[in-house]
This record gives C-alpha cells, structure tokens and sequence, in this order.
RNA sequence: GGUCCCGUAGCUCAGUGGAUAGAGCAACAGCCUUCUAAGCUGUGGGCCAUUGGUUCGAAUCCAAUCGGGAUCACCA
C-alpha cells in the first residue's frame, strides 16, 4: 500500500505540475495519533513544493484531490499545515483482512537454499567455564537475526566456533591434575562444564596466591605474574598439547566432553541449536598459509626477531601481528584461515559474526587484512557488533563471582512464573506436565524477550528483578494476549476456515488501528533483517498486542448480536494472534494456548 | 593520548529529518455478578548532556565541549 501511494504521489506531480519527482523524495508516515480518527496516512508535501511552486497547503489539496479521484483506497483527505492526512477506504482493511486472516505464513517466507547462504557465527564459548549471561545474549541474538533472515526467504547456516584449546583450557585441566583428586560429573554429580569451570577458578585462587608470595620476596608485579610456577607449568601442559603429547591430549579429551555435555544441556533449555561446529583445535592452524603467501607477495613484513606483521597504519589501524617468532599461530591467523575457508566451502552471500564490540577492532583489522591481500570478499564479512550486558552492581567478572550463570538464571525465570502463575491460581484442569512446560515457556519467554527487545548495538542494564516482571513491556505480556484470543476462538465454536467475512462492515477505530498494525508487520519484518535486529520484532510485537488487548476491553467479540460483525472480529482476532505468535517465533519465543 | 560506541521521564528503554517527543516500571486515582484483571482507563513526571552550525523543519545530520563505556597484547 505504501508503495502504490508513492507511486501515486510521483503521478500526481507529473499530472499536476508536469514535474519529474524521484519516489525517493516522498515521505509517508503513520498519522499521529492527534489526527488519527480522521486519517490513517500522512504525505509529507514540503518536500513537493519546489516542484509545485505552490504554498504548501495548494499543493497539499492539490494531490489530496489527485489521490482521492485516483486511488480508489483513498477514501477522503484533510490538509493541515503542510500535512496531506489520508483516510483510507472501509473496504481496503476489510479486503486486506479477508485476504489474509487465515494465512498463518503471513508475511513470513520460506527459506530458499538454493540462493548462496548468509553464515551466522555466533555463541563461540570457551571450554573452560559455564556459559553465562553474556553468552545468553550472544545466543539470543545469533538465533534471532538467523530466523529473521530465514523469514525474509535467506538460505541460512548456523554455526558455532567453539574456543577448545589454549592456554585457559590447560589452566583447567592443570588445576584438575593436581586438586581434582579423579572428580567426575558422575562422581560430584556436577554439570560438565560447572565442574571444569571449578577448576578454572581454583587455578586463578591459587595463581592470584603465588603471585603476591613473590611479591612478598620484593618481585615486581609483572615478572611475578610470569614466574610464578604454576602458569609456567599451565605454559608447558600447553607446549605438550601443540606437540600432541598423548597423556595430555588424552585428559583434554576427557575434560572437554564433560563441558560439551554441559553445553548441551544448556542450549537445550534456551533452545539454541546450530547447523554445524567448528572447533578451534581443528582450524587454529589455518592461516599460517595465508600470512607465508602474504609475505611472499611483500603484504606483510618480518620484524628483528622472525614475527610477522602487517602495516595498517594508513588505515588508522597501527601494526598488528599475524605470527609469533616461533612460528605459532595468534587469534588472527586463525580468523584470516577460517575465513578463507568458509568462503571457500560455501561462497556465502555474507558472513555474520555475531561477537560483542569489545571485538571490533579485530574485525576491523580482520576485513582491512583481507582486503590488502585483495579478497574481494572481505566485504562479506560483517561483524554483529552487540553492547555489553551490565548489572546493578556493575560488570560481570568471572574471577570475582560476579556473572550472573546461564543455567541458574534459567532456572530462576521458569521457578518465579512457577510461583506468579501458582500466586494467580491459573493452573485450573492443567495436568502437571502441561503446567511444566507453561512454566519453562513464560520463564524463557520473559528471558528473551527482555534482552531481545533492547537494540543490540546497545550496552543494556540486566536488573534481574525486571527481567521476571510479568507486567507491561514483557515478553509474557504478549504470551497472555495471545492465550487470550486462544481462549476466545475455543469458545467461540467456530472453524477458522469457516469464517465469512462480510464486505459490508463499518469498523470501528479500534479495529481500524489494529489492521493498521497488522498490514505493518511486512515493513518490520524487512526493516529488522536489513537492520540484523531483533528489537525491530520485539517492540512492534509488543504494540500489537497492547493495541490488541485495548480493542478486546472496549469492544465484544462472541456477546455481539449481528454474526457479520462477530464473524469479522473472530477472524481479526485470529489474525493478530497468528502475526503475534510468528513475531514471538523470530525472537525464539513461544506461546501458549492458555496462561 | 589515538580510534570507536553511548548520553531521551526517578529507573529500564522506543523514537534517527516532520505535527504538541512516546511506552513499560515505580507513584497516585478508577474499572472484574459481563469473551482470561498476567488486562484496561486516567493523573503527575522532559533544557532529548551542553554550545554552535546545516535546513522550511533537528532528539534525529555536522562540529566542538562535557560525562560514561570499549579498545589500542607475541590473550582469545
């Protein structure tokens, strides 16, 4: 509709004033909310006047009339100020619901994979500690804008670089060899990755205690850090691991499968899951290539002691280094080689990396690298920078015990919409497995969607009390109003498929601005693909259900008497809940049939 | 110090070139014998960090300043 009015707009000043206008300069917006019982659209028309050499006023009436006698949806029009205010016809919205209100694909297309995919690289934990809820973001964003650009028909791959090796690993399993006297997940009856994750803290204890030791004996700070026996022994275990030492590569294995079935259990409860794994143990080798065949073609240089280097100063970038003297690999090697080889593999239209901005100037670096060796596909790379994730009392800091844990905060959300649900005596005829279930749906319903609804280039403020609100802007807000016109459609006693929807009905505003916001739910779909952000869902979600439940106070839907009118309502209620389940859906939220 | 990001109601956030800047929470006042009150209605609350510029029009674009954050590792 938008874009018919453009064109119509672009007609009507070559009509009117002879004037070739480029669509690009006419502006149409919502009405607002002041004017809105007399028109739904507004046409900017200052941006016309120096094509009509009139006031604004002329010109406005004089397209006003154009699209009026022109468009038969444009019902009537008002001019205020330089403000073309457009009613649009009874008989549009009606056409548009008849059209639509079944259609549980509204607006959402099919994936199609024969079109080169869009990589979406996203969660890449550590395999040395829990995932927490910085990871929680990570994840929710990486599977939104994969299902937000599988909406808009994109062929998508997800997948997950998995941090499995380094030095942090063999801190782990350092502090394992020495204190963990044989624990297993089985024998503590610890979660995998809980497990190891003590030892990681157990290591840093002990590290932290060696290091002021030798500062005691008058050490500097720096060179105690360095001396201190036990990261010289994590320094060696990791020598051992590159030289493929059997004893320890064996209790890496080891260690390693108890974090992964850890993970497992986590992306299970969040629902994250992941088209295929990449492990860093498997491609921290690649790239050493690409840095050798750089230098050979002068990209790169030699520093005084063997290093590699390249030169972005031009770029504003300072010099970074692509390999150690001794020849191992350093983070960007292997981001230059994994790069590489997907492109290689998949030719993918683009490459998202969903990471968190204290990243960017490795991705930076990263693209302006890939362009100096004259990738033309540097350009597909494109890193999701996220804002952090804060809490009242300040930063996340694993070694202070300050994150917030995945698996405990899930745990929080679904016990506290247990305990709210129980408080408002709702579980009437549920047995104790649907109860469940509707517990694990509103708690991590209520997760995401605070933390999806926020714009992801933003750092956010993570109050652990808001996030389990079940009021207001929350993610079971929209989960009861669509319960909500579950229960209505049950007892109305009607098929879907049944319903007629008369051409002959004259709505009311409340279910005019209703249809209004449905027929937008196109637009935010686009915009939240081409913006990669999840928000652009959330928030228009939201307003679709507030706009929802005030047509359901004011107006009966089954009590009403004229069938025409009952039948219409039913069917734009089902409607609005099929746009708000499959909104919910891109955030990777459910919905209930009853709450 | 260089580079980048952010600054909107008491709090958390929308709005990114258009009309008198919005929502939720918190506070206060109403609405359930009536389709789910996890809802709805109303009240109060703002120098859109500051200053200048561009424009018919700026919270939105540009510049500077002030605050907050990130980053500038032979860590990943």
């Amino acid at each position: 509709m938008w874009q018919s009015l453009i064109d119509a707009c672009v007609d009507a000043c070559q009509v009117l004033y002879n004037q070739e206008i480029k669509a690009d300069i006419v502006h149409i917006q919502k009405t607002n909310a002041q004017f809105r019982q007399e028109a739904d659209l507004t046409v900017m028309v200052f941006p016309l006047v120096k094509f009509s050499r009139k006031a604004p006023e002329q010109t406005a009436q004089d397209i006003g009339n154009y699209l009026k006698n022109t468009v038969d949806y444009v019902e009537d029009f008002t001019v205020v100020k330089g403000f073309l205010n457009l009613k649009i016809a009874n008989s549009f919205w009606i056409s548009f619901l008849q059209h639509h209100f079944s259609d549980t694909r509204f607006c959402i297309q099919e994936a199609d994979n024969s079109l080169a995919p869009i990589i979406v690289e996203y969660s890449s934990p550590n395999t040395n500690k829990p995932l927490h809820l910085g990871h929680i973001r990570n994840n929710l964003l990486g599977d939104s804008i994969s299902r937000i650009l599988k909406a808009n028909g994109k062929n998508v791959l997800q997948v997950n670089l998995v941090n499995d090796r380094g030095i942090h690993i063999c801190k782990s399993m350092l502090a394992w060899q020495k204190w963990g006297n044989g624990e297993t997940p089985e024998s503590s009856g610890l979660k995998g990755d809980k497990l190891v994750g003590k030892y990681y803290v157990l290591f840093d204890t002990h590290y932290k205690q060696q290091i002021a030791e030798l500062i005691g004996k008058g050490i500097g700070e720096e060179d105690a850090a360095k001396q201190a026996p036990l990261i010289q022994e994590a320094q060696t275990m990791l020598e051992r691991w590159e030289a493929g030492d059997a004893e320890v590569r064996e209790l890496w294995k080891r260690m390693n499968s108890w974090v992964y079935a850890g993970f497992d259990v986590s992306y299970a409860s969040m629902g994250i899951s992941f088209d295929k794994m990449y492990y860093e143990s498997l491609t921290y080798l690649l790239g050493k290539d690409l840095v050798h065949k750089g230098l050979t073609d002068d990209i790169f240089y030699h520093n005084d002691d063997g290093a590699v280097w390249v030169d972005l100063t031009d770029e504003g970038l300072g010099e970074k280094l692509l390999l150690r003297a001794n020849g191992t690999s350093v983070y960007m090697t292997q981001d230059l080689g994994t790069a590489c080889t997907r492109y290689d593999e998949f030719h993918p239209e683009r490459m998202i990396y969903v990471v968190g901005n204290e990243q960017n100037y490795h991705f930076d670096v990263l693209k302006k690298v890939l362009k100096k060796m004259h990738y033309a596909w540097a350009d597909a790379i494109r890193h999701f920078s996220y804002g952090m994730v804060e809490l009242p009392e300040g930063k996340m800091k694993s070694r202070e015990g300050t994150v917030v844990d995945a698996d405990d905060l899930i745990a929080e959300v679904i016990e506290t919409a247990r305990q709210t649900t129980m408080e408002l005596g709702k579980l009437d005829n549920f047995d104790s497995e649907e109860a469940l279930n509707l517990f694990r749906i509103l708690g991590l319903g209520g997760l995401k969607y605070f933390i999806l609804k926020v714009d992801p280039l933003k750092n956010m403020m993570f109050n652990p009390k808001e996030s389990i609100d079940f009021t207001g802007n929350t993610g079971p807000f929209i989960q009861y109003t669509y319960a909500r016109i579950q229960s209505l459609l049950r007892k109305s006693d009607t098929e879907i498929g049944a319903l007629n929807v008369s051409s002959s009905i004259n709505i009311n505003e409340e279910e005019r601005e209703l249809l209004h916001l449905c027929s937008d739910f196109d637009r935010i779909l686009h915009l939240a693909a081409e913006e990669l952000s999840p928000a652009h869902i959330a928030n228009y979600t939201f307003e679709l259900a507030k706009q929802y439940n005030q047509f359901y106070q004011r107006i009966t839907v089954l009590k009403e008497e004229n069938q025409e009118l009952r039948e219409f309502r039913l069917a734009l209620s089902h409607f609005t809940a099929i746009i708000i389940k499959n909104g919910m859906s891109l955030l990777g939220i459910e919905v209930p049939q009853r709450m």
